[in-house]
DNA sequence: TTGAAAGTTGAACCACCTTTCAAGTTTAGA
DNA sequence: TCTAAACTTGAAAGGTGGTTCAACTTTCAA
């Protein structure tokens, strides 16, 4: 739902390591309203829980279609954690300005993940998932994202803002960070009251000032 | 392997919420052999992946003995489950002595759990599947460690040493810092050459300074 | 218009695994 | 020693759900 031409057009363009590629528009229609039916049914039940039967009846199409477009429940998955793992490091990239501090890049990044977060609860239990599922991709993109961090770090200790010595471990700190506030306050949240804009302000104060009295 | 008496006393003290007690000595060894061999087939495999016939042919006993023991391989997972979390708390806790400054105590907490986690990397497998088999469980663990970690922040602060305002939120984050570390460092660790120790330290330098230059 | 390629269909196959059960063995206490 | 309760056993019941397949319909380019 809302992601319906987005879900579909990495893969489609892509190498096609798991979908196999439609040729006609019918075709592509079709691979797309399974991909949304599978983030919807994976989001909802977890890979185990879903079912191909499931998956094709939300899409409207019959069981045996879904071979047509995947070799198994399995490459199913697989691609959509790659098409989820694109989307969640495209959300956060979109944020970032020319001229931005280096702080100030860290917040807005966060910020924005917590929105994509909160219009896609499921890429918590699709990503956490992978971990059992596809291991490999599940790691990649933790790396992915973690190198991005790390990136960041040592350009804003490069302009004088950051201080020296920032790199991997703080970089997996902050990722850890950014995950876990995201599961409390965005996929569990409504009841604590803080929007993706305060907490992602709490989590920059936090790593503007640290813990201690001043 | 190694944790064989205490997977089982904290579950046969316990309400006996899952597992079903067993009245002799014999009985209470063989339900040890199977928690350890669970503890083992869970974090290898994963729950679906794993198979009770498997995890009773690890414990060397019969498929059937199993159902005199649980009524179903879910209740043995949320044994399961249920006897890590406390573990996990138990570790972090062990570390703590009187006297620690508030900060010492964080950096000791995280180097607690990152040993632990490193003899047990069974864990983070376990409680991760817990999202998906148990969600209850999963929720109350880390909002119990969270509770836990905000208390210490409250603490912190009213001796003087942490700012004010601290609290639920820097808890979670804090959390997450500890998790991903653990799993970057600890569970897929080696190459790294960083130890429980100076991951630990390296953590605590952020949350004592915080990213800027000085 | 036409036919070959692309896409659709759903019943049936099949492999896997949890759970049950009835019959046997061991334990523990009287 | 003796017996009732606890425990063990492994074959088989029973369910689930992924995957296949052969017949059918739609698309599209020549």
């Amino acid at each position: 739902m809302g992601n319906t031409v987005q879900a579909a057009a990495p893969l489609a363009e892509g190498g096609a390591a798991d979908a196999k590629t439609p040729r006609t528009e019918r075709g592509r229609r079709t691979l797309r309203k399974l991909l949304d039916a599978a983030a919807e049914e994976f989001g909802e039940k977890g890979f185990h829980e879903a079912s191909v039967s499931s998956i094709t009846r939300r899409a409207g199409m019959a069981l045996g279609s879904f071979y047509t477009y995947f070799d198994s429940k399995d490459a199913l998955f697989r691609a959509l954690v790659a098409d989820m793992s694109e989307k969640v490091r495209t959300s956060a990239r979109s944020a970032l300005h020319e001229g931005m501090g280096a702080l100030e890049i860290e917040r807005a990044a966060l910020a924005a993940f917590l929105r994509f977060a909160a219009e896609h609860k499921e890429i918590y239990r699709i990503i956490d998932e992978a971990e059992f599922v596809d291991p490999a991709s599940y790691r990649e993109h933790y790396e992915t994202i973690a190198a991005r961090i790390a990136d960041r770090l040592r350009a804003g200790a490069a302009a004088g803002e950051f201080r020296d010595g920032l790199g991997e471990l703080e970089a997996w700190a902050m990722m850890g960070m950014n995950v876990f506030v995201g599961l409390r306050y965005v996929v569990w949240g409504s009841t604590s009251g803080l929007g993706p804009d305060e907490v992602a302000a709490g989590v920059n104060r936090l790593l503007a000032e640290g813990l201690l009295r001043r």
